[in-house]
This record gives C-alpha cells, sequence and structure tokens, in this order.
DNA sequence: GTCAATTCACATGAAAGAGACCACGGTCTAGTG
DNA sequence: CTAGACCGTGGTCTCTTTCATGTGAATTGACGA
C-alpha cells in the first residue's frame, strides 16, 4: 500500500527523477538477479530435495558485503516455497535470521527468540533461561512433521559475540527431534570464518559451500542499470552517471549495496534542487553524504564516555601534527572526565573504545613499537576536515566544560 | 661489532562483577459473595 | 474465595574492571675479535 502511495504522492509532486523509488532500496529483491545465476543454480539443485520431503545438505555462504548472498538466498528461498506442493505430507518452513542486528538479535538467545517469533511461538525478550528456550524452540518445531530450513546471515558475527557452542547445538538439534529435520544455510561475510571452528562443527555445518565473488566495475554497471531503467524516469541520467557509481563501489570491494545507495542518494539530491537530471557531480556529492551521515549519527548515537575519548583524539590530532598514541589519548581524556565530573574509565576499556571507532571508520589505528619506548596504538582521524569540525560541534554541545 | 637478554608501554585475552532489565512462582492484600 | 499487588529468586545483557599474559624493537651489556 505505502508502496503505491508513494508513486502517487511522487508523481503529483512534480517529480521529475523518480518512476518507483523502491527498486533501489536495499531490501527490494528484484526478478532477476545478474551474474549470479551460477551460485542460485548451485544453492537451488543442493536445496532441492526438500521438495520431496527430504533433508536437504547444510550449506555454507561466502562472500562480502554487497555481493548479492542474502538476495540470492531470499529469491532461492521464495522459490523454493512457490514450488512447494500443497498435497505433501510434510510441510515446508523456511526461516530468515540476521544475527547481526542488534537489538534484534546478536545473543542465542535473541536469535532462537526471533526463530521462535517467526514459527508463529512468544517468548519473553529476556528473563528465560537459554535452557528453557531451547525447549520451546524443540517443542514448537517438532510438533509436527515438517523440514525446516534456517538461513542464518552474517553468522560469523554470532559466533564472535556468542561462541562456536551454539552452530555445535544447531547441528545438534537433529537429533533431538523426531518429525522434524532441520537444515542450515550460514551466510558468511568472513572468508576466513570456518577455519577457527571446531572441526565437528565445520564439516557437519559446511557440507557445501557457495562462494560469491565481488562483482567487477562491468558488472556493477549491468547491475545498476538493471534497476536504475524500472526506478527512474526516462532521460533523467547523464551519461556517465551509471559507469561512476559503478567505479565507486569497484573500489569498495564491489559492494553492490553501496552502488545501489550511491544512485538512490544522488537521485534524491537532484530531485531536490529541483533539477532534470542526475549529473556526475552528484554521485560525488551522495557519496559524502553517505559517509558524512553514517559518521555523524554514529557520533551522536554512542554514549559519553566514547564521545569523550574522540574528543581528546581531535583536540590532541588539532594541537600537532602527526599521529598520537593511546597513551596521550588516555591522559587527555581523564582530563576531560575530571572537568565534567564523569567517572574515568580504566584505560583497557579505553582501548577498546579506541579499536571501536577504528571499526567504524572515524579514525585509523596501528599497532606499532617503538622499541624501548613500548608498543602502542598510533592513531589518527580516517574523516575530512570539515567532518571532524562538525563531530567536534556535536560533542561540545553535551560537553559541560569546554576546551 | 655482534648477539641474546632486557625492558618499555602498552596490546590482547579471559573471567568475573555491577547494575539494569525481566519471568516466574509464591505470598499477601483487598474486594466480592 | 479469588483476582491482583507485591516480593524474592534466578535468569539475560551490556558495560566495565581485574588479573594475566603477550609483543616488537630499541637498548643494554656480556662476549669475543
Amino acid at each position: 500500500m505505502s508502496k503505491e502511495l508513494d508513486k502517487i504522492f511522487e508523481s503529483f509532486e512534480g517529480n521529475r527523477i523518480f518512476k518507483d523509488r523502491s527498486i533501489l532500496q536495499s531490501n527490494y529483491i528484484p526478478l532477476e538477479i545478474p551474474h549470479r545465476n551460477e551460485q542460485i543454480k548451485q544453492i537451488a539443485s543442493i536445496l532441492a530435495p526438500v521438495l520431496k520431503g527430504e533433508k536437504s545438505s547444510n550449506i555454507f555462504v561466502y562472500g562480502k558485503t554487497g555481493t548479492g548472498k542474502t538476495l540470492s538466498i531470499l529469491y532461492v528461498k521464495d522459490e523454493l516455497l512457490k514450488r512447494m506442493k500443497k498435497d505433501n505430507d510434510t510441510e515446508l518452513r523456511i526461516e530468515y535470521v540476521n544475527c547481526k542486528l542488534r537489538k534484534v538479535s546478536d545473543t542465542e538467545y535473541r536469535i532462537l527468540a526471533e526463530l521462535i517469533k517467526k514459527l508463529g511461538g512468544e517468548v519473553p525478550p529476556t528473563g528465560l533461561p537459554t535452557e528453557t528456550v531451547y525447549n520451546k524452540f524443540i517443542e514448537l518445531i517438532d510438533s509436527k512433521k515438517q523440514i525446516l530450513i534456517l538461513i542464518l546471515d552474517e553468522i560469523d558475527q554470532a559466533v564472535k559475540k556468542i561462541s562456536t557452542d551454539f552452530l555445535y547445538n544447531l547441528t545438534r538439534l537433529n537429533s533431538e527431534l523426531s518429525k522434524t529435520q532441520i537444515g542450515v544455510v550460514g551466510i558468511s561475510n568472513d572468508l576466513t570464518f570456518l577455519e577457527g571452528i571446531d572441526p565437528r562443527v565445520r564439516s557437519s555445518l559446511s557440507e557445501e559451500e557457495v562462494v560469491f565473488s565481488p562483482y567487477n566495475a562491468l558488472q556493477l554497471q549491468e547491475i545498476l542499470t538493471h534497476r536504475a531503467t524500472p526506478a527512474f524516469k526516462e532521460n533523467v541520467i547523464e551519461e556517465g552517471v551509471i559507469a561512476k557509481c559503478a567505479a565507486f563501489a569497484a573500489r569498495e570491494h564491489g559492494d553492490a549495496r553501496r552502488a545501489l545507495d550511491l544512485l538512490r542518494i544522488a537521485g534524491e539530491l537532484a530531485e531536490r534542487e529541483n533539477v532534470q537530471k542526475i549529473l556526475l557531480r552528484h554521485i560525488d556529492e551522495a557519496n559524502i553524504k553517505i559517509e558524512r551521515e553514517k559518521i555523524l549519527e554514529v557520533v551522536k548515537s554512542e554514549p559519553k564516555q566514547f564521545q569523550y575519548v574522540l574528543y581528546s583524539i581531535i583536540k590532541l590530532l588539532e594541537r600537532k601534527d602527526g599521529p598520537v598514541f593511546t597513551g596521550d589519548v588516555y591522559n587527555y581524556y581523564q582530563e576531560i572526565c575530571v572537568k565534567n565530573k564523569s567517572e574515568v574509565l580504566t584505560q583497557r576499556r579505553v582501548g577498546d573504545i579506541i579499536q571501536e571507532f577504528d571499526m567504524l571508520g572515524i579514525i585509523n589505528v596501528k599497532v606499532i613499537s617503538k622499541g624501548r619506548g613500548g608498543r602502542m596504538r598510533e592513531i589518527k582521524l580516517a574523516i575530512s576536515k570539515s567532518l571532524v569540525e562538525k563531530t567536534k560541534a556535536i560533542i561540545e554541545e553535551s560537553l559541560d566544560y569546554n576546551f
């Protein structure tokens, strides 16, 4: 419904750019997935037995972000469900869970809770022993004869946060079920993920493996064209825009999601400016905007202590050229805490916080050794000057005492 | 001059604590007949 | 007698602290040429 309304509003508001914006959104599942036929066929043939009521092999899917893993799996899922015969006595259920989404499911408990919810059960958000939740899950799925395929997206993240026990339990689950059989599809961004896993779990979990290699610029270009044609009105894209988008994303290890985001944001920018076409410069602007919003959003939502640490880094780097080191940051951070009458975290913790900022791409961190001078992190900012100023302003707002 | 041991200033890991949140079951209270 | 309020216990979850161990290269100092 809302999609239809979008269309209506867009055409009424004198929109000159978009025909159907939703096509460029990352959760949109297109009818065709270019350059992934091989993988889709592979997955489909592995999962095919479930149509006859037999258990399929477990699959492990690798590939970096934005290479179409999730999309392909969901596509196969839909096709399978479409072809499922109604008269079959064993039911087929396929459930998808993203293990990374914070607040949704990044612990064993929550993944199970999420699954139970999808299967129509009910489980409180916390408070129960995990054991109970397991039992409830087993009870729920074993109530009738069915085949269950669990798609666990970003499973590497889950294991990092939980432990491999979870996977072990999962693979062992089949032996505890009498009527139902479970197949697991694990999706991982990390190609080396299975290396550190218990061999028993590894062998049962990755009976089959499917690899998604990154798209190259040419393929990205085709994908973009494929989506842009129905999404935009005719002749609103300047020559070379698509190519530029593709080039940008190809630099980011062929991330198609990124490319689509770029194109969509560029479109929105053009629309807001009320110009007729998406120009090349809109891509640049979109690129900056995505970066900027991502980072400012993060900084805003980060707790006070994190902000203090980041502020220390910014201030210290402002004062002197070249990198700063863990110790400097910690000292300055302590000062800030004292002056703002806030509690001071231990150095151990601050070290972790610094590393988290690195992961977020706000700073660049390298561990260096200065010989007898010790071993420490070398910290540099990884964002543009103007963005730093903006970040600083945001943090200063929440500071009682300004420097 | 050479080489291994030492040393610095942290990094990195593991474990456990604090405090918020919550479910569950039992007990107490107040309202009802 | 019963429904709802009110606890106490035991669970999860996140953020931290504590304790322990690891680490890369400049520095040191013993050694031999």
